[in-house]
DNA sequence: CCAGAGAGTTTGTTGGTACAAGTCAGCCAA
DNA sequence: TTGGCTGACTTGTACCAACAAACTCTCTGG
């Protein structure tokens, strides 16, 4: 009546309370697969399978050559959402004008982002939000990688309507700080968002851009803004990795 | 030049293709890993190893016995977070009393809910929340396992200090149900929250709580409430499988 | 007609081996 | 001193074999 559990999973639980227990601390490196194996008298390949179902709880980190690693975990930034950019201008004025470089900038962090601008059809999720004809209609897209201090750190796609937009500022491909946002560069204002957060695991894509380690899932953050006569204005996707991220928001009733 | 890519990289990223393509729809049987074998004309092993990271992608799902399936993905369900408790009061003031389960109700759907109560230390973050000393302060646990349609949903732990709720309903093991929610019936108003949202993989006891597919992240939702004067009144911990929820706010410049 | 035994199928677990491919320290030669 | 190289070490990939466990289906016996 003792044998349910497979060997893998009594190895995985023992090496997993070592973690918990502090026995094992971030960053220390584990036996090697060898001493592991003598250690429980269990073949590599059982070890292997233990090894392998830590790392997909994200509990640890291999490298070929070095050694396994008790994963880092680092200081995840807290991002208040609940700020609209209209109000934010009154602090980020000065210089930045993005409202997310601000912020960093004001963490004693260096920010910076990639910008790439283009003009395409929208996929499905985003056109339905828009109120667009998925098939004819056009979208101008901004898509962002963003870093903190030379880390990959969130990717920030935004579609706006092309007629809303045409021949302004938001379409240049440069890194647009306007004061008050890049809408505000357009001539729009934003009265009103709605947000929707949704979890999942990264595509093959998503991993590769963001270098995220094993096993991280991503929060997927669709905000739609949309001015005073509740026409849509526009919709920011933001890709973030859920090792290095905290989605706030404030609440009250006025 | 051409032998970098691992051969179950290769044979993953062949049935991803399928996958996205349609050529393998949601809930289809994959051909047997012995199929599998001598199409790819590698050993089970690889053929395993591929499978593996198609599974950990999320992609699909396998059960002994009967074989590796397309994983199925459900509706998630919406639930707007921006909506204060004491707000709600007018629609939902009828018979249910839980915001939830009377928005689950008016969705056509079945709420329930298990509640266990107790009062304990709280942990750390708790603790940091709630302004309490983690070491002396004692708090009153509400730990419930949300279900709809008898298909289990979220675990929502709320954590009230002790010296507050002493002697109400709120520390009655029922399915407290007051107009207004719990903390109503206890003589406590709410006017702002504070929510913090992370992402993460869940634990070995949430997978199995929550019965969680493999490599289902969820996300945690932190929400500190507080009265009029600021201090804080409860801390309520909701853990939400990612592959069944979608959380939203919506946000207006009053 | 139905319950249950049993055979067959399919994934899960565990053992073994061999070589590839990174990493690193130390040695040797220029 | 420095540069590069070798060799030891460690994880990654790939193969093979065998049995366990869970499921499906058929067939048989009551």
């Amino acid at each position: 009546m003792a044998k349910q559990t497979p060997r893998y999973h009594a190895i995985a639980d023992d090496l997993r309370n070592q973690i918990d227990r502090g026995a094992l601390a971030p960053g220390q490196k584990l036996p090697t697969e060898e001493e592991l194996t003598t250690h429980y008298e269990v073949s590599r390949n059982t070890v292997r399978l233990a090894l392998g179902r830590l790392t997909e709880e994200g509990l640890l980190v291999s490298a070929q050559g070095r050694g396994s690693f008790v994963r880092e975990r680092f200081e995840p930034a807290v991002w208040n959402w609940s700020v609209l950019e209209s109000r934010s201008r009154h602090e980020a004025n000065h210089d930045a004008g993005d409202q997310w470089a601000s912020q960093i900038a004001g963490n004693g962090q260096t920010p910076h982002q990639e910008v790439k601008v283009s003009i395409r059809r929208p996929p499905a999720d985003v056109a339905r939000q828009l109120n667009l004809d998925a098939a004819a209609a056009l979208t101008v897209v901004r898509e962002r990688v963003r870093y903190v201090d030379r880390e990959p750190y969130a990717l920030a796609d935004s579609y706006f309507p092309e007629a809303l937009v045409r021949d302004t500022p938001l379409m240049l491909p440069e890194d647009v700080s306007a004061p008050g946002g890049v809408l505000a560069s357009a001539g729009l204002v934003q009265v009103r968002f709605s947000d929707e957060i949704t979890v999942r695991m990264p595509t093959r894509d998503e991993i590769e851009r963001l270098v995220l380690p094993a096993s991280t899932p991503v929060a997927v953050h669709m905000r739609t803004g949309y001015d005073k006569d509740g026409q849509p204005l526009r919709v920011m996707i933001t890709t973030l990795p859920g090792d290095r991220h905290v989605i706030r928001y404030d609440v009250s009733a006025d």
